[in-house]
DNA sequence: CTTTCGATGATCT
DNA sequence: GATCATCGAAAGG
């Protein structure tokens, strides 16, 4: 993504069954790509303020993805900080609406293939310890624990629960 | 450390 | 008209 980058750290899962995620009342205008295929990018509107990355999951057609929550930066952290007024590494990347900052990810992007420019989605290189946790933000299926992060990141938008 | 609250606009009811 | 997958500043302990 135009020099800039780093490591998913933290997501959360958004099914279609799922009272909480957008794709549970059927196809609109602002989701339709969470119905499109697989490996592309649901971009939305947050608060009026913020942009919000997911990564659509498969099947095409169904209403799945993945929220990406929070990043480790590796790559154009310089840039990084200048679109988002900070300096703190910490801080650059670690929630939904700082990262797509970061990242300069806005409504542009919405519907764009992962592995194509400007995106560069590519896999972790061996598996990762994770911790699980109630997601964050949202009034519906509170309870469900798909929150997801890397164990022991210091990247995270919040702590997970210990356990 | 914690809680509260305003900003801001598209989307949905 | 109400809601919202957020953030940051401000105020209180």
């Amino acid at each position: 993504m135009d020099g800039v980058g780093g490591t998913i750290v933290e997501v959360e899962a958004y099914d279609h069954e799922d009272p909480a995620a957008h794709g549970y009342r059927g196809r609109t205008a602002r989701n339709a790509s969470m119905f499109g295929p697989p490996g592309h990018a649901y971009v939305y509107r947050s608060y009026g303020i913020h942009w919000c990355l997911n990564l659509v999951c498969e099947p095409e057609g169904v209403a799945n993805a993945v929220l990406v929550r929070a990043l480790e930066p590796t790559r154009g952290l310089d840039a990084m900080r200048e679109r988002r007024g900070l300096d703190d590494v910490r801080l650059l990347c670690s929630g939904p609406g700082r990262l797509t900052q970061a990242l300069a990810i806005t409504r542009e992007h919405d519907g764009l293939p992962l592995d194509r420019p400007p995106f560069e989605l590519r896999a972790r290189p061996a598996p990762a310890a994770v911790v699980v946790g109630p997601r964050i933000g949202i009034t519906r299926a509170v309870d469900l624990p798909w929150r997801y992060g890397l164990a022991g990141s210091r990247f995270v938008s919040r702590p997970f629960p210990r356990a």
